[in-house]
DNA sequence: AGCGAACTGAACTAATCAGTTCAAGTTTTG
DNA sequence: CAAAACTTGAACTGATTAGTTCAGTTCGCT
């Protein structure tokens, strides 16, 4: 039982059962790989963390690099997931600049939110301390995660340029250089995300990055 | 001339004198964790590689925590001295807005080209990637190599502003942004550095980020 | 020449870890 | 209830690694 009461202090109650066992483990493998990287995250580690035996792991995710790539695809399609989320309440279709600007920097947060997130940090340090080792995760992630949200954004965009709103020659260009505004300043503020930013700074950011974003793409007059 | 010359010193004539071991060592350092990361990079591979015993590794350097660290460090600096280096010919006193964007289209590839090489990646990545075990390495490399950069860019930016040319409230801020619309897409474009961009598509993302840039920061016509 | 410092190669320690095996216990299901 | 499937803990293998030690070699310098 001494391996058991660690784990029993996390968890009131343990399933034995082999219900969600593979849920609990990629959730400790998230955790552990977040916090060691891939290579010092010992299975063992993950077991425990999931309050699992160690063959469990390899029954439910046949080894170390699957679950690492199942932790990241995991991480890919709930990032995707909340910003696709937060871009539904994106402008469509405002009285004038004031509320376009006004809608904008009430959206920009949420978005933000999404990089700023612990997982969403994990996941980028993660992709790029091993993307060397697993090449095939960089694109796999792109496409389950950022790449769309980028596509969808591109859509809202061009939509606000249709009528009338914006000027945008490129509208998927112009979604990667409204994100790289908002968020350009994130990894320096942050410490990579060990570190929180305050409220107003974080305010401060996004009211630059959308002013930016504004005058740059704003109809100019004729 | 002994220092550079890393390719040769392979199974050449080894020079079994003292002086250059060290820097032997710190680039085979950089390339052994740059090719494997921090933790699969191996104290002998890298002696092995730098055509040197282990025990010199421990005698210079003291260790392979302290030798990952100087790498970074150097990485930094060197990456630094390029940035700066490209910035002389950042425009100054350009005639009107035509020449100002034309020279600044001219320049934008040198600062382009300090992100996209191939120590840029394997800094950036080794950081991301050790920054959690390394907490100090972050704002060190920060301070060494790119921070400054930033502050330098601001400072011509201010002078641009000053005589006309741009319309720039807070010049670090713009700094910022400047070099986010340059380079945003270079992850995406490269898959962090492990493929090659056509010297075309980074042409039109640099004119891209210019141009947006341009039109943000460009005096209006009161 | 020759002294002292640096370098070498090789072996050694102590530790870690991925993955496997197995006997015994538990849960699910027919 | 009973068979089938899953889980557990623990031990074990095979491999790798950081860091140290040491006797002998080579180099720089006077």
């Amino acid at each position: 039982m001494s391996a058991g009461d660690i784990a029993a202090t996390r968890e009131e109650r343990r399933p034995r059962g082999r219900l969600d066992k593979r849920q609990a483990i990629m959730d400790a493998g998230l955790r552990v790989f977040a916090r060691e990287g891939y290579e010092r995250a010992s299975v063992d580690a993950i077991a425990a963390e999931a309050g699992v035996a160690k063959p469990t792991i390899y029954n439910h995710l046949g080894g170390k690099e699957n679950l690492f790539r199942e932790v990241m695809l995991g991480l890919a399609r709930a990032a995707n997931a909340k910003f696709l989320a937060a871009l539904e309440s994106f402008p469509s279709d405002p009285s004038g600049p004031a509320e376009l600007r006004e809608q904008l920097l009430a959206v920009a947060p949420r978005l933000v939110d999404c990089y700023h997130e612990p997982e969403s940090w994990a996941r980028q340090r993660l992709l790029y301390a091993e993307s060397g080792r697993f090449p095939d995760l960089f694109p796999a992630v792109l496409a389950a995660g950022t790449g769309q949200g980028l596509e969808v954004l591109a859509g809202r965009l061009a939509r606000l340029a249709n009528a009338g709103h914006l000027e945008i020659a490129d509208p998927v260009r112009a979604a990667g250089q409204f994100l790289a505004l908002l968020t350009h300043e994130l990894p320096g503020l942050s410490q990579l995300g060990e570190r929180p930013i305050g409220d107003d700074v974080l305010a401060g950011v996004i009211e630059a990055g959308i002013d930016t974003f504004l005058r740059a793409f704003s109809p100019r007059p004729a």
